[in-house]
This record gives structure tokens, sequence and C-alpha cells, in this order.
DNA sequence: TCTGGGGTCCTAGGACCC
DNA sequence: TCTGGGGTCCTAGGACCC
């Protein structure tokens, strides 16, 4: 059997571990730049504050209701996510962490008692011990998985665990679950299967495999496997280094500066570089894009990226030469831009690369060595501690983060409310 | 005035091979 | 007049996830 364990609204119970004070009132996190609702409490939720919403547009309803607001921070979340995962993979066969906030469980096999109780003990256990709650779904796959935890969510009988046997009239169950809820099944598969009159998902598992073959692909057969307990999806306990690497950010404001746009992309493939070399990979390409405020239909609109192949490298300062050239192609004047970013795809491992026949081009020794000491550095130090000159004050200035909590867990200075300006120096 | 960021998988169709 | 059959690889675009 699988579980799910779910964080619920994890950002909002985050600044909630860290300022009980916020406990029982409405809580939300921002995404970068302030811009939009990303995390709900659940009073937040029923003051009807959508997942997505732009904060201008609910500003009125939220100092009407006194809503707490919150910067995202990242640095916090990710380490509170390390703390739960270490919980559950010390308390299950296996796990497979699958977000920041969710992670599988292999519970092997049980009686329904012993199973519903190893999922309430493992809540209890996350509340104590990080003061996050969760809910636990329990299924013989991961797609039925995913609908007890849905259940164990919303139905206050359960205490946030439900345990989904084949026995106990999982057909009703289904025939009230919609089909656009099913993991897997966005917003046009949900749209076109209202077409065909399917709406929930009892529904759907009664269609020929043959028929959903053919109007859904592979992806669909498997989702109607899942659901019939059929375990199509499989458990990836190892998890894989990531086939590409993106870093991009919305400008505060709008930029017309080629000299700040190239300090953002420096700083991100700066970043992208740091990620490739933490899992031990080297890249083969790179797509540089840039884009204006597509929200303001009043000025010019241009959109463009690029894409340069070149032979593997991890190597921060190749990356950046590569990206300001790449940046140099698609760059016009006049245009105010919002937005940049670096992707890096097509990754060869660090252990295996090919030498190139014709084109001699050798990591350069004392390069990655140096590369590799500012890594070291920046673990110590914090992040950007020590930078390219490329980059500018880029970091500096280009986010707007007004309402940010303090990094509890991963930055004294800010706990004992020094500036982080003052502790660099 | 103000609108997020980072990923994966699947398919169709073109180009190519023998 | 009439023009094969069986494959692979790559890419762009769509759809989805959190």
């Amino acid at each position: 059997m699988i579980a799910l364990v779910d964080c619920n609204n994890f950002y909002a119970s985050c600044e909630r571990v860290f300022d009980p004070g916020l406990n029982g009132k409405p809580v939300v996190v921002l995404s970068n730049n302030d811009g939009c609702v990303i995390a709900r409490s659940n009073e937040a939720k029923a003051l009807g504050i959508p997942m997505g919403a732009p904060l201008f547009q609910y500003r009125q309803l939220i100092e009407a209701k006194q809503v707490r607001v919150f910067s995202s921070n990242f640095a916090l979340y990710g380490d509170m996510s390390r703390r739960v995962m270490n919980i559950l993979s010390e308390s299950a066969r296996d796990i497979e962490i699958y977000s920041i906030d969710e992670a599988f469980l292999d519970l092997g096999k049980g009686s329904d008692t012993e199973l519903l109780q190893t999922a309430q003990k493992l809540r209890k256990k996350v509340l104590q011990y990080t003061g996050i709650p969760v809910s636990i779904g329990v299924a013989p796959s991961k797609t039925l998985a995913k609908i007890a935890t849905h259940i164990a969510k919303k139905d206050p009988y359960c205490e946030f665990c439900y345990l989904f046997t084949d026995t106990a009239g999982r057909e009703a169950i289904l025939a009230d679950f919609p089909v656009r809820e099913i993991w897997g099944i966005g917003r046009r598969t949900a749209e076109k299967l209202g077409k065909m009159g399917i709406s929930n998902a009892a529904a759907f598992i009664k269609l020929s495999d043959a028929f959903v073959l053919r109007e859904f692909t592979i992806t669909g057969l498997r989702m109607k496997q899942e659901l019939l307990g059929q375990p199509a999806i499989t458990f990836e306990s190892l998890s894989k280094p990531k086939k590409a690497i993106c870093t991009a950010r919305s400008f505060g404001e709008m930029i017309t500066s080629y000299e700040f746009l190239e300090q953002a992309v420096a700083s991100h493939t700066v970043t992208c570089a740091e990620k490739l070399r933490r899992q031990h990979s080297c890249t083969t390409s790179m797509m540089v894009f840039i884009h204006t405020n597509m929200f303001r239909k009043d000025l010019p609109q241009y959109c463009r990226n690029t894409v340069v192949k070149f032979p593997p490298t991890q190597n921060t300062l190749t990356l950046v030469h590569i990206a300001k050239n790449a940046l140099k192609g698609i760059f016009r004047e006049t245009f105010a831009y919002k937005k940049a970013g670096v992707i890096l795809m097509d990754f060869v491992q660090e252990n295996s690369l090919q030498e190139e026949l014709f084109n001699a081009y050798p990591e350069d020794a004392r390069e990655m060595e140096l590369v590799r000491t500012v890594d070291l550095l920046n673990d110590r130090y914090g992040r950007g501690t020590l930078r390219l000159a490329d980059q500018g004050l880029f970091d500096k200035h280009a986010l707007k983060q007004k309402r940010r909590s303090r990094s509890y867990t991963t930055r004294w200075s800010e706990l004992l409310d020094i500036s982080a300006d003052t502790s660099k120096k």
C-alpha cells in the first residue's frame, strides 16, 4: 500500500510555526515580487481568496479582513520541507519525495487497522517534531492515494488520515469525485471529458481501454488502471537528476537598460550552474529568453528566446560568457522588459564525459578549481557571498519582497535581528 | 500602478537511414 | 499510366504537475 503525505497549506503553515500568533487567523504567502497569492491558510481560503490571485485585486478584502500577508521565503520553506521529509523517511520502508510539500511512502502490507494507525502515528509525529500539519491518504495506487488525501483533508471525520481499501465502497466515492480533480487531468482533458458526458471518476473507469487509449493516449489508460487500484505509475524512490534546469524571474520594475538585463541573465546563469554542479551534470545547450510585460496591452510587445549548443561544461565562467552572447543576439532597444530567464538542457553526467574528436575543449582545470572554491565559500557563508562582477547588483534590486519573514532556520544573523547586509561585511 | 517559478511526459510530423 | 517497406531520431507544441 502507498501513502501520500501532503503538508496542509504548506507555506502558510511554515510561517505559523515561527509565529503562533497567526494561528486561527487568515494567512497568505505571495509569489516573487509580491505579485500573486501562492499559499493560503484555511481561513484565507474561506474568505474566497483563490490560488494565484493577483494581490492588487484582493487588497481591499485583505485589509478589511486583516489577512496576514507574507512575501515568499523559500530558504525557510525548503529547510522545513527537509525536516518533514527526514521524519517520513525514517518511518517508512521507502519514500519518493514528490514535491516540496508531498511525499509517497511505501507502507508494505498490513490490515486496514494497522495501516490507518501507521498513518495516524506518522501525522502526530510530524506535527510534534516540526509543527507542520499533514494529511495522509493510503491506497493501493498513487492516483487513489491522491484521492484519499483529498478526502483526508476535507472530511472532518477523518482527522486528516484516510484509508482507501478496495472493498469499502470505492465505486461510491469515485462517483462523487469530479474528473477535473483526478491527478493527471487538467483543464483541457476535463473539458473534453465533459463534452463526452463524463464528469466523475466512476464514469471514467467504465470507458473501454481501447477508447481511453485512442482519446487520451497511454497517459489516460494508466490513469484508468490506477483508479481501478492497479498501480501503473511506478514508485521512484531514487531522485533522478533533472533533465533541464531553469532560473527565471520577473523584475520588480520594467527594465530598458541592456546592462541590467545582462546582469540578470548572468545571475540566472550562475544559479543554474550551481544547481547543475550539485547534481554532477554537465550541460550542452542553453536557452536564454526575455520578454516584455504581456499584461500591458498598451505597450509594444517583444518575446524571444535563443538556443545555443556547445561542448559539455559545468563551468560558470564559460556559461556566463555563452549567455551574454546569446542575450546580445535577441536584445532589441526600445522595449521595456519584464522578465528574463535561462534554461540549461541536454545534460551528460560529469563522470562519463566523451572527449571531442575535432573540437578539443577541455574544461579549464584552474577555472574549475576556482568555481568549486566559490561554491564551498557560498555554501558556508550564504548564497551570493562571492559573486561575479557580471552579476552587478542584480539580486540586490531585483525583487520586491516587502513582507518576508526571517529565515529562522537558515540564517542566524536574521534571527539575531542583524540586517543581512551588515552580517555579510 | 500591480499579474510566479520550475519542472515532466507524450505525440505528430519531418528528415533521414537501409 | 505505373514509383516500397521498415525503421530511428529529433523537434515543436501541448498538456499536465506542484
